[in-house]
DNA sequence: TACAGATATGAATCGATTT
DNA sequence: AAAATCGATTCATATCTGT
């Protein structure tokens, strides 16, 4: 039941046979290594495999910086079939070794999660949810040609339909403010303190935060239960592991993230109260733009709203800009152009008018909450 | 350019030539009609496939690759295979009839999303975003056995990894109230009044928002534009394609829902053309050189521009050329060579000063179109 | 110290047109 | 066909710098 203090890489041996290698870093190729552990031996697989992202030229930033992508060797890739053949190894080897009552849990973006999502539906996996990690803080879009990339997907799925597997709906749900967790988390991606530097740069180029994991572990696996991760990295998922009272593999081919992780497991402490606080996520009450009202039909395109003296009247666009006087912009800027203000608050100045009642446009914004709200 | 006010089901020719069945609904098989449609016919392909894996036809059953094994996983893989097999041949067909700079969006759950990803990826098309429709009230897991399943994914790709698509970014970032509009949609489920009920129950079991349409045709689409819907259902992507001046083609084969979907189209009213406007981005505006503010006397030559910070200060050219330091060039290439970056938009690099206030020259540049414009 | 302002950066499949 | 040129484009958060 308890957790190592310390860590050490684990040497290879042929084989684990019945004994597993327990809160250790096995550095090694995770197809070779997880060939090593032995069958239906873990409660739950944790990975988060190269995305395969296919990044073309260089990209900057409107101000003229140089956006340091991943250009890492481990995340290239022939071809798509290269990239298919390399999933379905590792996730066999994976289902192998998993107990019949054990989940999966899989992180990917659109370049290569539709990909791992099939294969493991092919490999006899039940997917039971797909979860939406939902950025608080994504790097934007700067060349304004697609829209802002600010999820990723998380797969979780048992080793077969029949698999009476662990979820703490409970848990889940004191979690969530006392409703049931949903399939998309708002979290913040991994910054700060959190990230781990090694000479003043980041030391992985895609550390995932620890709430994110702290999340998984707690939704679906009991204290004392083994996670592997076949893709340990900088080890985060060994770290929340050992905070949680569960116990860990990972599989590390690069010793520069062994290294790092060592470190970082051996540095954690389980949590206590305090600390698992700070690690939920903000209730951040999603934003209401102008524009839902004008796509839900409560103010549709076309349509006139005013300000309460009915000094101007502007027509609304079904962009959600408004038009008055032969200007346009939004709902602020429109509002403090007319009245030739520095600022204004459009959901108070501009009104509409209903049954001949005049109210601002406001209402109908805390209308559409209500109707939304669980 | 117009749309049709009325709409009928159109009858079932041999084949349709290069005359395109516009703002009609062929009642046919998806994939009988989808044949009969010409080559690169149409700007956009909005599908919202069954997601049921467990097709009971026999249209699409993978020759010759029988599945040895007899084990209760037999029907499983069967039937994913016949679902592929079936989403390759109506991706292969839409993407026949896609012009080459046309996109596809295609929304699915987690139950089939994967495979309809992977396989078209594997025919060509190049994803450009997935998009998370968050629902505001989703339906809650009632067993407490999983996470509440509160999204569903769009994949939006385009023809090939060179299509020159279409995406109206200025309206999307009005539309979200002057902020990038990103990956993940919170929107209301489809319910209350624009739930089309027939006999009391619901007509449809997944009828779409109109909300959701919306925001697809208004972000991927120009007026005009034709966009197919293999899987018409009850005429959504038709409604909303109606009321944003698009074009339709709907391809459905329960007559029950063909009927309601005629009607709910012949209901819905058009918006005008004050409706319909949307911002513009720069790039769509009359372009105007920087020498023409030069030669009308706005920015005379031999004056002086500088940067925000007023480390640099360049001095006009009679041709619009800039000279600092010794240097010359244009507004954006001596921006860039100062600062050693390989671009610079000059327009909001240099400023200007005007009675004390200092404006980058880009604020000139919106003068003269506001003075020029008829 | 406190605060304001400037700077840095995150899994990114991130042009278009003319010569 | 390749190269040069034109010109459009950013949000949230953390950290650093200067007053």
């Amino acid at each position: 039941m308890g957790v190592l203090e310390r860590v050490r890489a684990a040497p290879v041996p042929k084989h684990f046979g019945a004994k597993l290698p327990l809160d250790t870093i096995i550095r090694d190729d995770c197809i070779a290594a997880m060939s090593r552990l032995p069958d239906a031996s873990v409660d739950m697989v944790f990975a988060d495999p190269p995305y395969n992202l296919q990044l073309g030229g260089d990209l900057f930033r409107p101000e003229g910086g140089r956006v340091d992508a991943v250009d890492d060797d481990w995340d290239k890739f022939a071809s798509l079939q290269t990239y298919d053949a390399f999933t379905v190894a590792w996730l066999g080897e994976a289902r192998r070794i998993l107990k019949p009552n054990g989940t999966l849990w899989v992180i990917g973006s659109y370049h290569n999660i539709f990909r791992v999502g099939a294969k493991l539906q092919d490999l006899g996996y039940w997917i039971l949810n797909d979860i939406v990690w939902r950025k608080a803080n994504p790097m934007p879009n700067f060349r304004g040609t697609r829209f802002t990339n600010a999820h990723e997907t998380l797969i979780w799925a048992s080793h077969s339909d029949t698999s009476r597997y662990t979820f703490n709906y409970r848990a889940m749900k004191t979690l969530n403010d006392e409703l049931q967790m949903r399939s998309d988390w708002s979290l913040p991606i991994c910054g700060g303190q959190e990230r781990i530097k090694r000479g003043g740069s980041k030391a992985h180029p895609t550390q995932k935060p620890e709430a994110l994991l702290y999340r998984v572990l707690l939704a679906a696996t009991n204290p004392g239960d083994v996670v592997l991760d076949p893709f340990f990295g900088t080890g985060t998922t060994g770290a929340v592991a050992k905070r949680l009272g569960r116990h860990f593999i990972g599989i590390e081919r690069d010793p520069g993230y062994v290294e790092v992780a060592e470190e970082r497991i051996a540095a954690a402490l389980p949590l206590d109260e305090s600390g698992l606080r700070t690690m939920q996520s903000p209730k951040s009450q999603p934003k209401v733009a102008f524009g839902t009202l004008v796509e839900t039909g409560m103010l549709p395109p076309g349509s006139t709203i005013f300000d309460s003296k009915r000094r101007w009247t502007a027509t609304i666009g079904a962009d959600g800009s408004l038009t008055a006087n032969g200007t346009v912009g939004s709902i602020h800027k429109l509002g403090a152009t007319l009245q030739n203000l520095p600022s204004c608050n459009g959901w108070t100045f501009w009104h509409f008018e209903r049954d001949g009642a005049v109210k601002p446009i406001d209402a109908l914004r805390q209308d559409y909450i209500l109707a939304t709200e669980p």
